[in-house]
DNA sequence: ATCAGTTTTTGACACGATGTCGAGAAAGCA
DNA sequence: TGCTTTCTCGACATCGTGTCAAAAACTGAT
């Protein structure tokens, strides 16, 4: 059989970026293909369609945040960890320039509710991913460390709260820009969490 | 001078019905002019573009539901206010069928970071205006109520937090639909602002 | 070396959406 | 009744998605 002409991880990383940059609907497969210098029937031929070339760009990018995220989540005391965690979390959204955003919620926010549910289960699988993460993290500490005070609350709620509020980061990051301010709320959270003595 | 042949208002109160539940860029003008009963090319002459009837829908939605919140805000307790507040974010979230989830925030990450920052302005405002109307009312409560402990912090940072958790709710909204989950993590928050015991 | 089979590439096509334009229709006013 | 203004309506240009069929390029077997 006759072999591809591109790079197919190249290409979904061309691609990804685009959407990252100007949202799904905004970015028409032509300026993908011009940029990955493909033709666009190539693109279909090779992915389906936008949407599924979209949700493979996706998936590709969510790996490799995955490894930035067990890194941050990875090491220190309680504190260090959310705070570390926060801060990937901003760093991300506020990379590029202009700043990107996020793209999960981006992406969710484009494609879920309309009639295409593409991706629906991603943004749902990650944010679920999240969630037992961090409430695996505050169970541990609950469990290792209870004497030394560093969490008291409930694990579950306590995560569902912190994840809420960095899906409202990504929103206000859309809407205000303002880098230091959702630096604060992210202190802020931590605080409200442990306790503004914890940790 | 001939008469416009359609009601103004009620045009832009189907369209944004349209914008809500299929999202901005879901929306053809065709959709709206059919629903309407009028031509597509008046819809043009009326109201200047797609982005602009948008733009002149969500200023109408925002008037009514600029009244719905005063008055959950308005009366009783810090908590009880608080409650109705995120009862209100929620309920409006939550309703039609299928559930439409939050148009400010949808169109905002629909819109805005694209090349046309359309509903920047009108989101931007939005959030600063429920951010002070929330630190008003915690301001309010620190002076009139210190005595009585409903809240002691910093109610700038408190009002930016809960403004950032009802961001959250609409993209965890549209992420799992579950809307007993909201309302826990809306009860958690007012816990954590207040503590478990204020109001 | 040639040839059949398979997959990719490529350009043409159909369709729908946005936005513009001009001609015609209709209302109000003198 | 006639004039003017505004709206309505259909045609058009442009762009985006997605499909299809034919051509091109590689593989492997004869």
């Amino acid at each position: 059989m006759r072999p591809r002409e591109f790079d197919h991880d190249e290409v979904l990383r061309i691609a990804f970026d685009q959407f990252w940059r100007k949202g799904v609907r905004g970015t028409s497969l032509s300026d993908i293909a011009r940029d990955a210098a493909v033709q666009r029937g190539s693109l279909y031929n090779a992915f389906g369609s936008k949407e599924a070339l979209f949700l493979q760009a996706y998936e590709r990018y969510a790996g490799d945040y995955l490894a930035k995220l067990q890194k941050a989540l990875g090491a220190g005391s309680l504190r260090k960890r959310l705070t570390a965690f926060f801060d990937l979390t901003i760093t991300n959204f506020r990379s590029g320039t202009p700043p990107r955003g996020c793209p999960t919620t981006r992406g969710l926010m484009e494609l879920g509710g309309a009639e295409g549910e593409g991706l629906d289960d991603n943004a749902r699988q990650a944010f679920a991913n999240l969630i037992s993460r961090i409430t695996a993290l505050l169970q541990d500490t609950l469990a290792a460390g209870a004497a030394r005070g560093e969490f008291d609350g409930n694990p579950a709620a306590a995560a569902l709260h912190i994840v809420t509020v960095t899906r409202g980061l990504a929103v206000l990051e859309r809407a205000f820009g303002d880098e230091p301010q959702l630096r604060k709320i992210a202190a802020h959270t931590i605080d409200l969490v442990l306790g503004r003595n914890g940790g």
